[in-house]
DNA sequence: CGAATTAGTCTATGTTGTGGACTAAATATC
DNA sequence: GATATTTAGTCCACAACATAGACTAATTCG
């Protein structure tokens, strides 16, 4: 329910305007801003006070516009103070990044390891010891950590921090937040969750309009960013790409079904025994006749699975990540054949499919950007005591 | 973006939480009320004495709950003033219906036309007609009727009150709110998404937690509704479940694609040519083994689409309704089994299906209590004068 | 019947945003 | 170059709203 609206509420709410406003239109003056939020330019300058004690904010020179009038003073937001953590659990690797206020990513760190070898302990106790030596890195720059978030393949409770099954690296109920054990909030999220909000804040972005965010790994996930946040559904396992039925008489898959979309554009379908990826590209690259008929095939059953997600999601834009990156010359020309011509009579238009711009950091910035949203939020709750 | 929050913002704000707080939990006490918003009882009282004076609540006796203590006045929602139109266009049907604040349906009223035979420009002159009478009938019950909102059989521009298509009545990029130029404010939806706020308001309600509801017609929709709102996708064309792909080499459809739901599932797929629902029906309590053997075919396919809407969309119950309430007996099994078998490793819960509670006004209903929706969430913005 | 308890109102007060006067700093005009 | 004009930002008196706590009202318990 809503919540009643008492005098701090207003203020806090009124902070999140302007802190917002900068957010989304960069450098503004306060008239500006108060012109864009309908705020007094009296009230614009109080807040843009607080938010300048805070560190959130700080002026940057006069803005000469040519206009004559006093010239006035750019605000924008500060990324010398605040900051998030994103990390990730996969299967052969741990990352870590910090991004600061304004989402701009301060540090990366990377550590291949066989986490299907190691425990679960272990593991955590490996992600523990790289987020520590972050924030230490992190606060050697002056970034004081508000909170982090740990992405994981596979559905999470984010209510407990804990991961559910995360059948790659063989994981149950593992209390990920609470292990972790991090001197600041962790929570924890889904890897195709928060690669589809990494594509948001460090991708092609805002200019997506609302978009799916296909991420191909050994599963299928997918994550919906409508009006820049994420459509959950009501236990939060909306997405799960991988087993909407692409042919009801096809092959049986781990999931109990026949034909899910997995068994024909997963990557154990699309590489053959031995192969991995780069040499897959290296074969398509060659012209291999084979390799591109596994696309065309795995093309075509995304494009089914994808006509049924724009019938019942219906986005503006299409994003292919993970796997389908490299793979995307070869496999979205199918796949754009196969939805155009089951929904070009019915749609006035088809969302176009195109290439993911974020690399294999998706997941964590994702994360950290989504600490990051919620500060801008709701900066009242966060504002720490002004540095000296 | 996030409104500036003003004094008056505030005061909305905090009375749309106390009329909330009133349709939420029945009847209440200035002082109950004080406890669940978290104002104070000043406040409170105040925000009432303004709801009262717009007559949006009354006070009913006192409270004798035999605790000991002055006993509260209890105060509610009052239906004796705000009302809210709904209307439906359909093939073969006009109808209209008043529901006031407290989500009573005060008033009904169906008129049997074959619209396909009749120019737009016609069906919305009767609609029209129909419309002008409930309002006078509404006026005489005292009823101030605030806005309503049509319902129609295919994709609407909400923005405009166009219906883009309606194929079963043969409209293209018809205005339909500005044709009807009634002297109130006029949105339009389409059906199926009404048709699911109907069963949220006058059905089975919040015990569905986040619902899908499916309205077998000719067509076949679906709504989803999320926290109480629905999930309307980038363009307001979510949830077109009858083109979602049920078997990739099926049966062409007419919308260009092959083996959609509606082919095997579809009004038009269930009926032999000449029989109409009724006579289906009666075959079926006669244990008619074709009639059966056909549910049985709709029923599986519905039921792969189901999981595949499962897996995209996550929602906690399925509401069958339209041509699938008088079929749900023979329908629901083929597709529950069909979804166990697909969902049952993955999901801790597979959606329950259930009959939709509400019969043919679904709709209109829906359309009604969307209005009385709005009205709940910014009482403010419509606030009467008090009347003598 | 008086004490205890709870509901609701009343009054003084505090927090927040507003509106307009005011100062500051630039360009345009003569 | 002096003055008018324009725009940015601050200051101050004020208004709107919610709050806290005193107060009155109406009930049950002993």
């Amino acid at each position: 329910m809503a919540q009643a609206l008492r005098h701090d509420a207003m203020r806090a709410g009124n902070l999140a305007v302007v802190l917002g406003a900068l957010d989304r239109d960069g450098p503004l003056t306060r008239a500006a801003l108060a012109e864009a939020t309908g705020l007094t330019k009296t009230t614009v300058s109080k807040l843009v006070a607080d938010l300048i004690d805070a560190g959130m904010a700080v002026e940057s020179g006069a803005v000469r516009d040519g206009e004559r009038g006093r010239p006035g003073v750019a605000v924008h937001l500060s990324g010398h103070r605040v900051a998030a953590l994103g990390l990730e659990i996969n299967v052969d690797y741990l990352a870590g990044c910090v991004v600061d206020l304004s989402r701009t990513a301060r540090l990366f760190r990377t550590q291949a390891v066989d986490n299907r070898a190691a425990s679960p302990e272990d593991v955590i106790a490996g992600l523990r010891d790289l987020a520590i030596s972050m924030l230490a890195d992190a606060a050697g720059h002056g970034l004081s950590v508000a909170g982090g978030i740990v992405a994981l393949p596979g559905p999470v409770d984010r209510s407990t921090g804990t991961v559910h099954s995360a059948p790659n690296l063989g994981w149950r109920d593992v209390p990920v937040a609470d292990a972790l054990a991090l001197p600041l909030p962790v929570l924890v999220d889904n890897e195709a969750n928060l690669a589809a909000l990494g594509e948001l804040w460090f991708g092609s972005g805002a200019a997506l309009g609302d978009f799916l965010h296909v991420s191909g790994e050994i599963g299928i996930g997918a994550g919906l960013v409508v009006d820049g946040a994420l459509f959950r559904g009501a236990h939060g396992y909306a997405g799960e790409l991988g087993h909407v039925v692409v042919s009801p008489d096809g092959p049986a898959c781990r999931c109990g079904g026949t034909g899910c979309l997995e068994r024909y554009a997963g990557q154990d379908a699309l590489l053959p025994a031995g192969e991995d990826l780069a040499g897959l590209v290296a074969r398509l690259r060659a012209g291999d006749p084979s390799a591109v008929a596994a696309c065309e095939r795995a093309g075509s059953a995304l494009g089914i699975a994808l006509t049924t997600a724009v019938n019942l999601l219906d986005p503006d834009t299409i994003v292919l990540g993970g796997i389908f990156a490299p793979l995307f010359p070869w496999v979205s020309g199918p796949a754009e054949a196969t939805m155009h011509r089951r929904l070009g009579q019915i749609r006035a238009r088809v969302p176009a499919l195109v290439v993911s711009q974020v690399g294999a950091d998706a997941a964590p910035l994702g994360g950290a950007g989504q600490v990051i949203q919620r500060i801008i939020a709701d900066p009242g709750a966060h504002l720490l005591a002004p540095q000296p």
